[in-house]
DNA sequence: TTTTCGACTGACCGATCGGTCAGTTAATTA
DNA sequence: TAATTAACTGACCGATCGGTCAGTCGAAAA
C-alpha cells in the first residue's frame, strides 16, 4: 500500500524530519506559535501527526528545535558574509546590504525571530533571540571599532549606537516593507539595495572622522580590495 | 446624574466595555490573538465569557475593535507631538524623543501594531497598520522637507527615507531593548533619551546641508531639557 | 403595576487542540 | 530464521477552544 514508491529513502535514511522542520518553519514564521496545530504542519510535510510527535516530544520541542535549525543555518552564512580586511568605510556598506539581503532571504526565520522577541521570552529563548542577534551586532560592532581605531570614524560615536542604527534601519525596512508600499512618500520599498546605499551614505557622513570626511566616500567602487590575506 | 448617553450607561457603572478593552489589549499585546481565549479575557476583566460575547459579536471583533481603540487614543495624543515653528533641526530633535517616549509609554499598544505587521495581514488590517504608522510618518517627513526647503538639510537626501531611519531607530530600540541589555557593548538600552540625542546627533550630521552644517548644531536644548537625568 | 429591554450568567455545543497508544511495516541484527 | 528496532499510522483521549442559548435581574417605559 504505501510502499516507498520512486524514492527509496522511505524508512531508515529518511527526510521526514527535514520535511516537518520546514513545514513548521514556514507555518510558524507565517502564523505564529499558537496558531499554527500540530496537524496542519503534518498535512503540510505530507505525515501522520503522531508521526510528528515520535519525531518531537512536544509541540514546544518541535518550535524550538525549527529554531535552532534556522540559527543554525544562519549563523553559518553569516560567518562568510564580513570580509575581514580593507577600509573599514567599504565594509560597512558591504556588510549593510549583505545583512538586509540576508534578512530578506531568509524571511522566515526573520519573521520566526522578531516574533519571539515580540514575546516576553520567558526564560531560555530569550538565550536565542540574544545569540542570533549578538552574533552579526559583536561583528559589526567590531567594524565600527576598528575603523575608529583606523580615524576613519569620529571618536565620540558609540559603535554599538551606531550598530544599531544600521541593523535597526534593515529590520524596519524588512518589517515595514509592506506598509511602505503603500506610502506615497516611500518609493524604496522594492529597492533594498538602494535603500542600503542611502542608509550607508548617511550614516558615513554622520561619523566619519573631519579627517576621511574629505576622502571621497565611494561605496561600492568595484572590488578594489581584491585579494588580501591578513589579520 | 446618570445621565443617558448614546453609549447608554447601565448597570452598576458600566465600565464594562472598558474593562474587556483594557484586558484583550493587555493579553493580546503580551501574548498574541491565537494565543489569548476570551475565557482569559472574561475572567481579566472580571466578567463572564458569555456577557464578552454579549458587547462584542467575535473574538475578531472584539480585537479590531482593540486594535480601533489604541489607535484613536495614541493618535489623538500625536497631534499634541509635533510643534509647528521654529527650526527643524530643533523640531527633529524633540520629535524623535518624544515619538520614543509614546513608543514606550504605549508598549501594549505598540507590541500590537507589531505583532499585526509581521502577520500576513490578509486584507482590512494592514490599514489600521497604514493608518497609525502613516499619521506620524508623513507628519515626520513634512518636517524634514520643511527643513530642505530652508536649507537647513542636504537636498539630495530623501525625507522618507530620513524619516524611516528615524522612526526605524525607535522601534528597533523598544524591540531589541530586552535583548540590548545582555549585550555587553549596548550601554543605552535603559536610558532611552539618551539613545534619542545620540541617534538624532548622527542622523543630523549625516544630513545637514554644508551651509548649516557649519553653524553649530546646538543640541536642540532651548526648551525643556535641563533637568532629564532620571531614568 | 405590568411590560419591555439590555446587561449579564451558567450551562452547554461541536470542533479542534496537544498528546497517547496499540499496532503495522520494513530494515537490521543475532 | 527469529528477534529487535525504528519509522510510521489510525483511532482515540481529556481539555479547551469560539460561540450559543435560555433565562435572571434591574431599571426605565407603559
Amino acid at each position: 500500500m504505501t510502499s516507498e514508491t520512486a524514492i527509496g529513502q522511505t524508512r531508515s535514511g529518511s527526510d521526514t524530519v527535514a520535511r516537518i522542520l520546514a513545514a513548521a518553519e514556514a507555518l510558524f514564521a507565517e502564523h505564529g506559535f499558537d496558531a499554527v496545530s500540530i496537524n496542519a504542519i503534518a498535512e503540510a510535510a505530507s505525515v501522520s501527526k503522531a508521526n510528528v510527535f515520535h519525531h518531537f516530544n512536544s509541540k514546544h520541542a518541535l518550535y524550538q528545535a525549527v529554531l535552532r535549525n534556522a540559527c543554525d543555518e544562519t549563523t553559518q552564512q553569516l560567518k562568510n558574509m564580513v570580509a575581514q580586511s580593507g577600509a573599514v568605510v567599504a565594509n560597512l556598506g558591504q556588510f549593510a546590504e549583505k545583512h538586509l539581503e540576508s534578512i530578506l532571504e531568509h524571511d522566515q526565520f526573520a519573521r520566526l525571530i522578531l516574533r519571539e522577541i515580540l514575546s516576553d521570552m520567558p526564560k531560555e529563548r530569550l538565550k536565542i533571540a540574544q545569540q542570533v542577534f549578538g552574533e552579526n551586532f559583536s561583528e559589526l560592532v567590531d567594524i565600527l571599532r576598528r575603523g575608529q581605531k583606523r580615524n576613519e570614524f569620529r571618536a565620540d560615536v558609540d559603535p554599538a549606537l551606531a550598530a544599531t542604527l544600521l541593523v535597526g534601519a534593515n529590520v524596519f525596512f524588512f518589517q515595514a516593507r509592506n506598509v511602505f508600499r503603500h506610502f506615497p512618500e516611500v518609493n524604496f520599498a522594492d529597492e533594498p539595495s538602494r535603500y542600503s546605499r542611502m542608509v550607508v551614505d548617511i550614516l558615513l557622513r554622520g561619523m566619519l572622522s573631519p579627517d576621511s570626511a574629505k576622502k571621497k566616500i565611494t561605496d561600492q567602487s568595484g572590488e578594489s580590495s581584491s585579494a588580501q590575506h591578513k589579520e
